[in-house]
DNA sequence: CAGTGGTCTAGACCACCGA
DNA sequence: CGGTGGTCTAGACCACTGG
């Protein structure tokens, strides 16, 4: 099959994952003390400490130190949610991302607003809005305002030829995001731009970006529920 | 500030992924080598490259063998999406969680469902449907399929005591599982035990989860828009 | 070819846990 | 206290990349 032989570490995960699969050990069991597997496979502590370290990232075992590795209670359903730039996804699928700037403006935060930014009520704030088409077909509205004191340029930026998301990445290097996602229905704005009736549920995604010690910019991301969706893979 | 000195493994980390967030460092930069690194900080090389790998691991910088090490080119915003136990969910924010069991029986698989399954038409398949509440608001309708195959006795389960996803992660240890959420409106009889209008937009997320060699289990879960939503952060 | 990262060893010291 | 995992070293050989 494998005509390179497996690293010695992943014999050594593909081992113990396989217990675990089979059954053999179960949830809570104890896994063999690092000490144990060095001799069962004949290599050195570091390998099996990293074999057993990895599993233990993708929550495959728990270890608490001076106590051991147990298997974990319930294997959980994880996996990465990569949320990337809408152009590079949709050029990644091979179709063409195209898109219409309804508004570029500057405004006055309102108390909302200044919440979300952390700065005084009327403090002034970029806002724009466009809409997503992928092979001509809108799949995203994005609402998005953006912190002045972040990306001072902004309002020059040509939306057509940037997304907005890459631009800000370039300007105000990432340094946190938190996201939600839920379900609404749109707008009577959103429904005439999206091109979809008022009634079609939306997934809509808010995003707020930090950029050192600011908040740069918060994004409503509005998808027809019926031309988008999110998926993953989790093994192990 | 840190009674207990950082590991040299993590100090060396957090230099890489400051000259990163100052824009010292920006995408596309080749990030010094593990040698250059290894002399600047006077630590082994080992300790060198478990720094820069786990920056790897994080999506921080891109490696290749042969070649070097570059600061990521767009630093995805990703985080781990974790499909927990919704029975552990409700508990672990302090509420009550209860259930009501709609339904329990066996069908045969048509068209769609023995695809999904890799069985053929006509195969048995269990099938269970039941309302999830949180301190008595109805948060989820889970409509679940279930292989024989993996599970034989997942009749003779008692769904109010033990959950469903419980009872199969105890029974069929979990190897792969598939997800997709997007946003769809209720089926008139989901509407009708999630006690919401036919018009409130909800999330759905079907998940797919295979044990060993088998599709092990179906579920559709459903869940009203104003009252749940997945939510993430993802730092560096 | 020289430089890079990928893997591995045979030690070592430490902090922590449970008996 | 002995056993556990967390970290670290100073080497080493290899596969791969680029010029």
């Amino acid at each position: 099959m494998t005509p390179i032989p497996l690293p010695a570490y992943e014999q050594v995960k593909a081992f113990v994952k396989a217990q675990i699969n089979l059954g053999v050990w179960r949830p809570g069991d104890a896994v063999p003390s690092e000490a144990a597997l060095q001799h069962q496979f004949g290599v050195s502590r570091m390998t099996v400490n990293r074999a057993v370290k990895e599993l233990a990232v993708e929550g495959v075992v728990t270890r608490v130190q001076g106590s051991g590795t147990v298997v974990a209670q319930l294997h959980r359903i994880s996996s990465t949610l990569a949320v990337r730039d809408i152009h590079e996804e949709i050029v990644e699928r091979g179709h063409i991302h195209s898109t219409t700037v309804l508004l570029v403006e500057t405004v006055r935060a309102d108390a909302a607003l200044a919440q979300t930014f952390n700065v005084r009520v009327g403090t002034k704030v970029f806002h724009s809005a466009q809409v997503h088409c992928e092979d001509g077909v809108a799949i995203q509205f994005e609402d998005r305002y953006v912190n002045p004191a972040s990306a001072p340029h902004y309002l020059d930026a040509d939306l057509t030829q940037t997304t907005s998301t890459h631009y800000l990445l370039e300007h105000a290097p990432l340094t946190e995001a938190s996201y939600s996602i839920e379900a609404a229905l749109p707008t009577a704005s959103e429904a005439k731009a999206l091109g979809i009736n008022k009634s079609a549920a939306c997934l809509v995604m808010k995003r707020r970006t930090i950029s050192g010690t600011r908040v740069a910019s918060f994004a409503r991301l509005v998808y027809p529920g019926t031309r988008y969706s999110f998926s993953g893979n989790f093994q192990l």
